[in-house]
Order: structure tokens, then C-alpha cells, then sequence
DNA sequence: GACCTCAGGATCGTATACGATAATGGCTTA
DNA sequence: TAAGCCATTATCGTATACGATCCTGAGGTC
């Protein structure tokens, strides 16, 4: 290994496999070569493999017994069950987020808006990163674990999807506004318009991702 | 190993080592001692240690860096997040699982509660099982993978706190008339009453979780 | 008597090595 | 020439062994 790692190490591997599926380094139906992707990232494969199995319950990635792991496939129909699922989770979780929210989480909420800003702008790599963080932000004030989790892991598998249409700048327009009047009412606490707000979003999210994939 | 497996043996691992947590044989925040469970379940840390990261995923267990993994602390505020994320996704994704039901799924849904209605008159000890089975039954047909795999998880979690309330007669006998009114009507495929039967059998469930639970 | 220090022991976490399983290309045969 | 069988090879999956980290209790000091 490199350099000493302070933090776990299993956790360094997962993230770096994770963000080279949502990246689209690893595409679509890729077979995972445990052996030569472990030794890129300078592990054995026994941490490689306990991200692996993360990822799968992630749905990220699939197993096929003694055939190894393959980059989960895309698919209209998992898009769409995909952005009804957080139709139904996030509004909601977003308004108890304000509700809770204290300046500490104020203050996060704006500097993750920012963060995500500057990388539309700026068409920086990790956007798609930077996104998660952001409408993670508005969330957690909630305190409410499972909801947490749920989030995180819907917003991973929908990013694979969004990925596609980024660089499209009448979108990245679209999205930024819409980031903006969200986090507004959020720090207003203006919970209805938070709900209607956070839902248009979305629902605006999955229109461009439909008119971008009508097959798949 | 005992016996020549032909299931992947994580899998064997990781369905064990979760029904003990479920089943409460191990209780909350008890610490998981790896080399005496890879011990007692006859196979090595390698795969019991993927078996637990899946766990972490799905909720069942934390895992604190160098010092192992403890099952997952309950708490009175994960039992209202769970259920209210189950009174968001199930009852539609029960009307869905209706609505594209074939013959199969009839039959595999009725041998599905029958099953339940068994295990619930004999007080056996896999009714938590059966129950998610039974549960899972009526969306599988649905064919949404993502809330399949969600919906899945969320069962496995409110299973650890319906489990303590088992044993009332008069709660059995209120879960297994809201399980046939349930069953009846996504047979027949009416909509409206699956909708409005699968919430009131989930909201009831938390009803009579608070009751029993007024602390933790 | 209370607090800090420090061995002792136990547990976790990972690399290496080996057996099991499935995909691939050449060879035989009709 | 095409189709089927078999050996080879690569990859997966697990057990064993070793190093790193953290808890525990005894001893010493203020």
C-alpha cells in the first residue's frame, strides 16, 4: 500500500470502487477481475472482496456464484422504480430535515450548495459526488438513520443514470435553479414549499433522464 | 464444513448469522466475536467477515474500525423510521405487485400465507421469516427490483421489534384477519383496497409496536 | 487512596498460498 | 467442414498464518 491509511481500510476501497462505478470507469455489465483490480488499488483481495459484497447490497454490482462480480446493468425499468422511490421518500425527509435543523447544519447545507455549484460551473468531475452530498445535506438534520441510508443509496443508483445527460448546459441551468430555490425555502423552513420544491425537482430529474434514454 | 455445500457458502453464512440477530439469539449491541462464530458455524473469518459487511449494508449490525462489530442498537426512533418508510413504499408496491400478477404469483402468494397462518397457530419460531416471505410475495410480482431489494430490508429491520410483541393471542389473531383481508383483495386485484388494507395492517403493527415499547 | 503507566493477552484485519470451479481453444470424428 | 469432447488455463473462493490495534489489570508514583 502507498501511503499509511488512517482511516479503515475496507472503507478506502469501497469508496474508490464505488466512485469508478458511478464515475462510468467501470461500465455496465463489466466483469470485476478481483485479482487485477485489487492489485491496482494496492490491497489484497479480501478487502476487495468485502466491498464487493457491500456494493451488491448497494446495487451496484451483481454476483454470480464462482463467476465473480460484474458491474450491476442499467435498465429503463430500474431507473423509473428508482426516482418513484425517492418521489416517496424525499420530500418528506427534506422538510423534517429543516424542521430539525440547527446553524451547524445551515451552515453545511449552504457550503455542500456551494461545493455542488462550483462543480457544475466549473464541469468538474465529481459532481455527481458533490449532488449526493448536497441533498444528503438537507436530510440528515433529521436524525433519522434508516431514512439516511435509504436516501444514499437510491441517490447512488439514480447517479449512474443522471451521469449520462450531464454537460448539457440548458440542464445544469435547470438544476442549479432549482438547487437554489430548494435551499432557500429549506433554510426558511417554508416546509410546504420544501415538499413541492424537492418533488419538481426530482420529477424534472427523471423527464430529462427520459427524454435522454428513451431505449435502454 | 459439514456437508458439500452447493449454495454459495456466504450466503449460507450471511442467512445464519441474520436470523440469529432476528431471531434474537444475538440481542442488541452484542459484540460479534468473529473467530468463535466462523468457529461455531464451521467455516473461516474470510467469509463470515463478507457475510457482516452485507449486514452493515442492510442495517443489522455497526461496525466501530478495530474493534469489530456489534449488532445494531434498537431504539424506539429507528422503530417510527422504519415504519413510516414501509407506509411510503408498501402499499403501492402491493397494488403494483396486483396488478401484474399472473397464476403463479396467485399460488405462491396463497402458499405464502398459508405458510405465515401455519407457523402463527403453532407458534413456530420462523414466523418473522414467513412473514417477510408472505410480504414480499405480494410485490415480487411487481417486478420492481429496487423496492423489492428495499422493502426487503425494511422487513428484516422492523422484524427485530415486532419480534417482542409475538405471543399475543389477540395480536395474532388481528394480523392474521388483516393478512387474509389483504390476500383476498390483491387476488382480486382491488386496487383501492389493497392500498388502503396494506397500510392499515402496516400502521396497526406500529400501533401496537408503541404500545409495547413505551421506552428503549 | 486515586491516578497514571505499562506489560500481558485477546481480538481484529490483511497478505500469502492453495484447492475448486468454470470458460476457452485444439483435436478428433462423422 | 461443422459439431462435440477434452485438456489447459485463468479466475474465483476459502483456509491458514501473521502483524497491528485495542482492552484489561497489576504495579508504581504523587
Amino acid at each position: 500500500m502507498a501511503t499509511r491509511a488512517q482511516r479503515p481500510l475496507p472503507d478506502q476501497v469501497l469508496a474508490e470502487a464505488r466512485e469508478r462505478i458511478l464515475s462510468g470507469q467501470l461500465p455496465a455489465d463489466t466483469p470485476i477481475r478481483q485479482d487485477a483490480l485489487a492489485l491496482e488499488l494496492g490491497v489484497s483481495k479480501i478487502p476487495l472482496r468485502e466491498a464487493l459484497a457491500r456494493l451488491e447490497s448497494e446495487g451496484l454490482v451483481v454476483s454470480h456464484p464462482n463467476r465473480g462480480f460484474i458491474v450491476r446493468p442499467l435498465s429503463r425499468a430500474d431507473a423509473e422504480d428508482v426516482f418513484d422511490l425517492r418521489l416517496r421518500i424525499e420530500p418528506n425527509a427534506c422538510v423534517l430535515g429543516a424542521l430539525e435543523a440547527d446553524q451547524a447544519a445551515h451552515d453545511a447545507a449552504r457550503a455542500a450548495a456551494a461545493a455542488l455549484e462550483a462543480a457544475l460551473r466549473n464541469g468538474l468531475a465529481d459532481i455527481g459526488r458533490r449532488n449526493r452530498e448536497f441533498h444528503l445535506a438537507l436530510i440528515r438534520p433529521s436524525g433519522r438513520g434508516v431514512t439516511i441510508e435509504t436516501v444514499d443509496r437510491l441517490l447512488a443508483l439514480s447517479e449512474r443514470y443522471v451521469r449520462v445527460h450531464l454537460g448539457e448546459h440548458r440542464r445544469l441551468d435547470r438544476a442549479s435553479h432549482e438547487h437554489q430555490t430548494l435551499l432557500q425555502a429549506w433554510l426558511e423552513r417554508r416546509t410546504e414549499a420544501v415538499r413541492r420544491e424537492a418533488r419538481a425537482h426530482i420529477r424534472a430529474t427523471l423527464f430529462d433522464l427520459r427524454a435522454q434514454l428513451p431505449e435502454v
